[in-house]
DNA sequence: TGATTTAGTGAATGATGTTTACTATGCTGG
DNA sequence: CCAGCATAGTAAACATCATTCACTAAATCA
């Protein structure tokens, strides 16, 4: 997903066909934003681009690709923001970054919620975890973001995590194979750490973006710093 | 919402309008499930039916409004199942009943996950909650079975909640007013735990659905039933 | 029984994704 | 330099969609 491509290679009308296929991506970038998943359509992109609907097929193969590569901008753009996020802290204070990366996430969702729902929250056909053919949110270095923390954090210093013994040996099973397939950074304890923090900042962040706090609560920060609080603390002890 | 309406002082006529209105639903409701959410069309309904689409107009203002009372009948249909669910662990052991009803959550989520989606996790516009015109997932009903179990277990044994002076003051406010809104069955320490569960409730199976874990996990199942240790020890000890 | 309300149809409008045939334009090899 | 070709774009068409409007037929009611 998004290969700059090497700077000389690239011919006249490579250059400016790339430019153009990002246009697109950008014009339904702004569609989506301003309008809502509905105004996502080929033809009002190419309108307001000053082109015809079935131009777009020579760019994308269909509706829905042109979707998906919106999508994998989107994540590309989150991912990047997430980084920059968790450089901004030293790297002597790991569970800090881990805290500044999780308010990044919640405050570019909150700030892009349709991004993050047509990213994070759509019924997109999603391939059976094969190989890497089509970008899911936790494509490599998305979740890598993270997962790097969780390395950092190990190695500054270990948290308490479950007893290996103690785990049902079916998720065992499941853990050591995940653990293999990223290289066996972590024990399978603090993968475990790792996989219950992203659920939890993912459903922190999906309920407020979709509203479903609303009926409770105006504000639902004060109910994430808690929830920080509750993971970020697990990690120090 | 989903009234029933007197027996007797149902003229005939309202009766064949009702099973009419109740007929475009199930058949919405199938060709959802059956074949996604933009099979979801009127076109498609009235076909199935041998009907024209602006028949539909009759029962129906919008294709939007139908869409939502297919929701409404969802939600109705879930409250339903988390009754049931709860109400099959004796009340003398209500955190078990929390258990219960979490995992029915869960595996109902699980069975229908196109219903799910439609209703907890679409970008439907949604009333900044001011009375209770419009029926989201959180209305009454299905929130209160929730909030009740939640009533049983304090009564039952008080369970630690954090200090009320430790809570940010603009959290506290907002927990009061929610509070004198529900009645002020639980202290808001309480209110703070249940508000946490359903966000982690939400959160788990949310993530699930979507295959945001499958990068990582074949069955989430353990994951959930972890999570769901975890909450419920905090309200055991 | 006659008036009125109701359920439903058919045709039409404007929008959508997609395909096909066609036309320029720019690039490239002799 | 120019003949040939690949590319980017258009216009027209098709099937589908939500929605509106004029109209019909049937059920209800006074």
């Amino acid at each position: 997903m998004t290969v700059p491509a090497g700077r000389t290679t690239a011919s006249r009308r490579e250059r400016v066909r790339d430019a153009t296929t990002a246009e697109i991506k950008q014009t339904a970038r702004r569609l989506l934003v301003e309008d809502g998943p509905d105004a996502l359509t080929l033809r009002a992109i190419a309108r307001e681009m000053g082109m015809t609907a079935p131009a777009l097929y020579r760019y994308f193969a269909s509706h829905e690709d042109l979707v998906a590569a919106v999508c994998a901008d989107v994540l590309d753009e989150l991912t990047l923001t997430l980084s920059r996020a968790r450089d901004s802290v030293a790297t002597d204070e790991p569970v800090e970054r881990l805290a500044v990366a999780c308010r990044a996430f919640r405050q570019w969702s909150l700030a892009h919620p349709r991004e993050f729902h047509l990213t994070f929250a759509s019924p997109a056909p999603r391939p059976p975890m094969t190989g890497g053919d089509i970008a899911t949110p936790e494509d490599l270095s998305f979740g890598a973001v993270f997962l790097g923390i969780f390395v950092e954090i190990w190695a500054h210093r270990p948290f308490p995590v479950p007893d290996e013994a103690a785990l049902p040996p079916a998720f065992v099973a499941q853990l050591r194979a995940f653990s293999s397939r990223v290289g066996d950074v972590l024990p399978l304890g603090a993968l475990v750490a790792y996989l219950t923090g992203w659920v939890r900042l993912y459903g922190a962040v999906t309920i407020e973006t979709f509203g479903h706090l609303g009926f409770a609560l105006d504000d639902a920060e004060p109910m994430f710093e808690a929830m920080l609080d509750d993971m970020t603390r697990a990690l120090r002890a």
